[in-house]
DNA sequence: ATTAGGG
DNA sequence: CCCTAAT
């Protein structure tokens, strides 16, 4: 599979309004660094992978030292420095969403094709289109191409399986696509391979099928079937383009409303207040330590595909990053996950995506440039242009590829995917390598984040996961009209329970201004449709969603189309106020990969400790810039600070046992003196506080 | 520039 | 150590 990844910098042609940039700016970058350096943990394994090897590997750089490092932390989720990256993410994406969209593109093979790297204005209409797009600068970064072959092998009851596509037998997928190596600049060649575990399924909506575990208590798993036979399905990169129709994809439109943590966001104190409610302990109610950070995805729909009245925004709290975080350790992470869901899940609660079926939008990218006749053009323009659609869709085409008589497996290759929306925003005297760094940044968090996949099959989406690929209909001899992967908010974030309370939240933000975010006028085009999202899935069982969906119900292509276009301009309408937040909001941060290095560590030597120590003892707490006068002058490298960090250390390091004690070990009876110092200087403290209540205390 | 704290 | 807020 061959990810082409379509970045459009928004620096050029991208006009947004100006707004103010956020003073914390320095500080989400070191957000986003980490959140970036983070690999590996992702809702969807085969997301997770795909972003993972696309992004994450390969991508450090020699001279992202700053990253490097980060990666050392990375182990550490910051909660607050997740939501902020996720925030912005989300911010990113409503500036951007609408005006053009970034776009990763598996590119889908064409047997044929001999070519096996597309450049960006080879591809068809709908590509090119989203490419074209006025402002939009594109760049395309050489992913390595690959193909993805999904073969399905055929198991013992093939024969029966053919006849029928509806076998009663379900399989799971309990295996995950695993690209052998896929890195966004490098190793063009290499070939991703995902292989399903027998009973390949095709993962649905539901993503239940992938690393559930990720998400125990966001999905139900349902048991999966195994069946026994011997039969995968493999997905393999290859390099030679298979023949392929392309679809009309649709994509939900969804209008992001940002808010920008600084404003206190409703979600976030309501949902404190929920989650002491004991309302399901879903992830959404989990409080957000600072919420404030948290930004909303506010879907306005104004009326869904059936004309309904809207329903009014619906709410997606993102954050994409939750994951880079814990990335570095996934073990850890996945543990703690489970035993404290809440904790970790704090970060996503707010970001669940309220909108009912979580899939947002589905772009279609037709990858032959011949099959217009579905409107498969317009459809896919729209899609591409749409940049207000909030996710990415893939296109693939299926091919009818080489299948062999008897040979019951089903290749095809993705095309591309697009990544919903980056906004870039890098000082010109950047560097191309921290821009780099920057884009795979927001890439990363985006794919690392709230994303899972989505299948489009002829049309419509494949909402169950534990369908087989026959009986969803995609045989090796099918007629591949379309297999459609798209990228879809991760559901596990739109836990019901949390909704309302993120819902509300988000209300005030969601003013239904119109704000033109895509003047031009391709923005009808761009316009996705909210897709399935008709009904309120609040408190819908997942199945029950899946169910409701009307959207699962075969639909012509058209249809879907007509319904997007229409539900398009509802969507657009953004508060001015988000837009302002939005704009706030400091998108990129070249910086700490650059220039600011962070500084080498330089472990404290016991006899620096004592000096330490012997300094606060008889100076006391709080009068660190007399410390370092006094025993550091000449430790240039020793700010107040980082005496009085040290300090801070070594008394937690005091109170622990000392199995629990790290590095260089501290003598028993300097520790000794930091507790008795501490709680010497502390109490004289806690005196002078009494003595002088001052003003302050009269408030009381 | 410092100080205090959270991360 | 970093990052911020508050002094």
């Amino acid at each position: 599979m061959v990810l082409q990844k379509r970045l459009d910098y928004g620096f050029n042609g991208y006009q947004v309004p100006h707004i103010p940039r956020a003073t914390r700016s320095v500080r989400r970058r070191g957000i986003i660094k980490r959140k970036a350096d983070g690999n590996g943990t992702c809702p969807f394994d085969l997301l997770a992978t795909v972003a993972g090897k696309l992004l994450g590997e390969g991508e450090s750089s020699p001279d992202s030292t700053g990253s490097v490092k980060g990666k050392e932390k990375g182990a550490i989720v910051k909660d607050e420095k997740v939501k902020e990256a996720e925030d912005k993410s989300l911010k990113e994406k409503s500036y951007t969403e609408g005006c053009y969209e970034r776009g990763f593109f598996i590119s889908e093979l064409v047997s044929q094709a001999p070519v096996v790297n597309r450049s960006l204005s080879e591809l068809p209409h709908v590509q090119n289109d989203t490419i074209s797009r006025p402002a939009s600068a594109s760049m395309s970064s050489d992913c390595s191409e690959k193909l993805l072959f999904a073969k399905q092998f055929v198991n013992g009851e093939s024969s029966e399986e053919h006849e029928n596509f509806c076998s009663k037998t379900e399989r799971e997928a309990s295996g995950c696509g695993v690209f052998s190596s896929c890195t966004l600049d490098t190793e063009n060649d290499k070939q991703m391979k995902i292989e399903l575990s027998n009973k390949a399924k095709v993962l649905t909506d539901k993503g239940t099928a992938i690393s559930s575990s990720k998400f125990p208590d966001v999905w139900d798993k349902k048991p999966s079937t195994l069946v026994t036979s011997d039969e995968n399905v493999k997905l393999s990169l290859s390099t030679y383009p298979a023949p392929s129709r392309s679809f009309p994809v649709i994509r939900n439109d969804v209008k992001l409303a940002y808010k920008d943590d600084d404003e206190n966001s409703g979600c976030t104190q309501p949902s404190t207040p929920n989650k002491a409610s004991g309302a399901a302990p879903r992830v959404r109610d989990r409080p957000i330590k600072k919420l404030l950070a948290s930004k909303y995805w506010v879907e306005n729909l104004k009326s869904d595909d059936e004309g309904h009245a809207n329903s009014g925004g619906k709410t997606m709290h993102v954050y994409y990053n939750r994951n880079i975080g814990y990335k570095r350790d996934g073990y850890k992470q996945q543990r703690s996950q489970r035993d404290f869901p809440f904790k970790k899940r704090k970060l996503f609660k707010c970001g669940s995506f309220s909108n009912s079926d979580g899939e947002m939008s589905t772009d279609g990218i037709s990858s032959s440039p011949k099959n217009d006749l579905h409107g498969n053009a317009s459809g896919s323009s729209k899609a591409s242009s749409g940049g207000c659609a909030a996710v990415g869709t893939s296109v693939f085409s299926g091919g009818r590829p080489f299948l062999r008589p008897g040979d019951s497996h089903v290749k095809f290759r993705i095309k591309s995917f697009k990544v919903p929306e980056l906004f870039v925003d890098i000082p010109e005297n950047a560097t191309i390598g921290s821009l780099k760094r920057t884009v795979m940044e927001a890439v990363t968090a985006i794919l690392g984040g709230g994303l899972r996949i989505g299948v489009v099959f002829q049309g419509k989406k494949v909402r169950d996961d534990n369908k087989t690929l026959l009986q969803t209909g995609i045989s090796h001899d099918y007629k591949l009209d379309a297999l459609g992967f798209s990228l879809e908010p991760n559901p596990v974030q739109t836990s019901q329970p949390l909704g309302q309370d993120c819902r509300s939240c988000v209300l005030p933000y969601e003013t239904p201004q119109p704000l033109t975010r895509c003047p031009s006028p391709s923005t009808v085009i761009h316009t996705g449709i909210h897709q399935g999202r008709s009904d309120d899935h609040t408190g819908t069982s997942l199945s029950t969603f899946l169910e409701s969906d009307h959207e699962s119900a075969p639909s012509p292509h058209y249809a879907a189309l007509e319904k997007i276009s229409a539900n398009s301009r509802a969507l657009v309408p953004l508060t001015a106020v988000n837009a302002e937040a939005l704009s706030a909001v400091p998108l990129r941060k070249p910086k700490r990969s650059e220039a600011t290095q962070r500084r080498i560590r330089r472990p404290f030597s016991v006899s620096e400790v004592e000096a330490l120590v012997q300094a606060v003892e008889k100076l006391g707490t709080g009068r660190w810039r007399d410390v370092k006068l006094r025993s550091f002058d000449n430790a240039k490298h020793r700010t107040y600070v980082d005496l009085k960090d040290k300090w801070k250390t070594l008394v937690h390091t005091a109170r622990i046992s000392p199995q629990q004690r790290r590095g260089e070990p501290v003598p028993q009876e300097l520790l000794d003196r930091v507790l008795t110092a501490h709680a010497y200087w502390s109490q004289q403290q806690a005196k002078q506080q009494m003595k002088q209540p001052s003003e302050t205390y009269l408030l009381l």
